[in-house]
DNA sequence: GATGAATGAGATTTCATTCAT
DNA sequence: AATGAATGAAATCTCATTCAT
């Protein structure tokens, strides 16, 4: 989540600083035009290096690919490892996590785009695969520490819960990427509600008790 | 969702079944290799016809994508519109709407796979975004009507409300294309139940009457 | 030179007519996008046949190409052997070659522009070398029966002198085909004039008398 | 008209020089092959290059014949122009002209046989048409300043006489170029003296004077 | 004769990756 | 570290030609 509106090319970066700005340059340009869509030398362009020098920081196209995923996805699974260590109520964590993740589109749309339209489901890289389950146990646990502590209902499968849950976060995110959701600050607040209510609450009106 | 178990090249095959064929071979070679993976030769080797065939019935490799979606799509969403035109209740459709989709993963593995992992949030063909769209409106539609006779609550947003069910609905499938979720006719039956009943009564236990 | 004017595709036509039909799209075909740039199925399309029956009368695309040399090539060659048998003066002769190939731009400008830019010069037939150097040979003999009547220099290399003059004919032609010089009766009739008028009486104005 | 005899594949050779090395090795293979006839690998092996490279300094194979046909040909009408420019008398212009033309051909037959066969007449490029009139134009100043001189006649169109000369000198190439006219430095000073006798004086030998 | 589905050799072009400087 | 010229495998697409019907 590194700011990365400040692309003017620093003459005198150091080496890390070349390293961030092709990472960060990446993201752009596999935001723009899809992984496939987007050439190596695209990429350098965008950072203002050499298309050469890529390789000096990275042993592949797919391991710039990787890397974006990996240091960005590490970093929302420790966020959501902190509000899953918090000693809220599991419907208050459910809701942390997915501010996270639907505030993170704000600060950052580009990153959000790769991540989803990327990453999400090609079979590009398999090291991601590990990583991205770690994602899906989180909510798993929030889930089940909820039905433990009788907050969720119990007779649902876990597991698959918090894939539905998680696929609706990222459908949402998934419609602000390809522009087919109407986006703005009051937009993101509005489907952060509507995904809280509806996976918490859901449809029904008279809630349905047995 | 025709019988593409049956690849064995017929000899007598008429123009239009070669055109099958290929396309039918498109999607296992697809489901196999993805898009960018998959090579035109290794679609027309899969079809059992010479490469230069494929340019015949399809404009381009794109084409052939493009045609597996709008085919298949335009058949679901028929399907859709029928359950959506009946005379059952709200959720009694939005029963019927996940069943035929997640049931088409029994019948039609490859086809779910490459209609969820290629043509879903790639941004490969423009024309799809329309047919796409209709999906959701059907659900949305559905949604819109529940609260109209009282079944669904009116304080959601019925359009966000759609993408989180259609984001559930679609994740479980993925789960099952990536491998990440067990498969088998148990375990569908198992999500079908998960995924409905999330959405409809929600995770909450004591339901959320205030 | 058949009349190419009338293109309607006759669905009784004999053979033989199916084979003009051939040739005189061939020939609009060629004119219009080059040899190389027209496909065997764009001569099909144009003379309303399906492009299997193109081979059922040519072996080849080739030989399309030939044959419209071959045979409108002949007819020109016969006709300037009428003109070189003649018992005419050598000037009025050449001026009588001259003739028939300007005007038959303005009969057929199609063929002219498939003689010019396709055969003239590509070395894509073998067999039509001898047929070309026919033309420049009876070029050749009218003006070495002029040298030996009197009426030419006998100073001038008569071979050499037979291609400047088919050079300075050709290039004219070239002109019109490629829309470089202007069309027209009157244009005609003035490179007609120019062109006898150069390669008879030269530019020099004062004779170079000695 | 750089030397091309040169070929051997220089390790140190610059970039600019490997740009050269590849148009050189280009106007061999045309003017061995035909454009049509040429492989983009044939020209890169000619070249000693990978053909990958091509693609590094031109941005098709028809970009590489249309910088053969822009460098040569600028370079042959600047020495036209210099001609035109100089104090000569009209007709020591034009034989000045034809002289540079001819005597390319034995310095660089094969360029000759590229511009003749592949650039002269085919509609490859759009781009040169404007050049190639300006070779006519200047031949055709040449004529006016001579008709102004009083050394031609007034009575020609002075624009078709350019052509009717300039087609001659072309056919003399052609007849070079394909074959069909020895070759030799005698054969050149004769073909010289030939088309600078019936341009100038003519094929009458009685002068026309009227 | 006539059709057009089917074939497959072949050509251009792209682009990730290497490496000399 | 940095550059960008150079490489070459690989992929799509074209189209002349064949041939079963």
């Amino acid at each position: 989540m590194t700011d990365r509106s400040i692309a003017r090319v620093d003459r005198h970066a150091s080496a890390e600083e070349k390293r961030r700005l092709i990472l960060d340059a990446a993201v752009r340009v596999f935001a723009r035009n899809g992984f496939h869509g987007s050439r190596v030398g695209d990429i350098a362009e965008e950072a203002g290096v050499a298309h050469g020098l890529l390789y000096h920081y990275f042993s592949s196209k797919d391991e710039v690919l990787e890397t974006v995923f990996r240091e960005n996805w590490s970093e929302l699974l420790q966020r959501f490892g902190q509000v899953a260590a918090s000693d809220e109520p599991a419907d208050e964590k459910l809701l942390g996590i997915v501010k996270i993740l639907l505030r993170t589109w704000r600060n950052d749309p580009d990153l959000v785009t790769v991540m989803v339209r990327e990453v999400g489901r090609s079979a590009h890289l398999a090291s991601q695969v590990d990583d991205i389950g770690k994602g899906f146990a989180v909510i798993q646990q929030v889930i089940e520490q909820g039905q433990a502590e009788g907050v969720f209902r119990e007779d649902l499968d876990a597991r698959l819960a918090s894939w539905v849950v998680y696929g609706g976060l990222e459908e949402i995110l998934t419609g602000w990427v390809m522009g087919r959701l109407p986006d703005g600050d009051e937009e993101v607040a509005r489907a952060e509600r509507t995904l809280v209510d509806v996976v918490h609450g859901g449809l029904a009106r008279t809630p349905v008790v047995s």
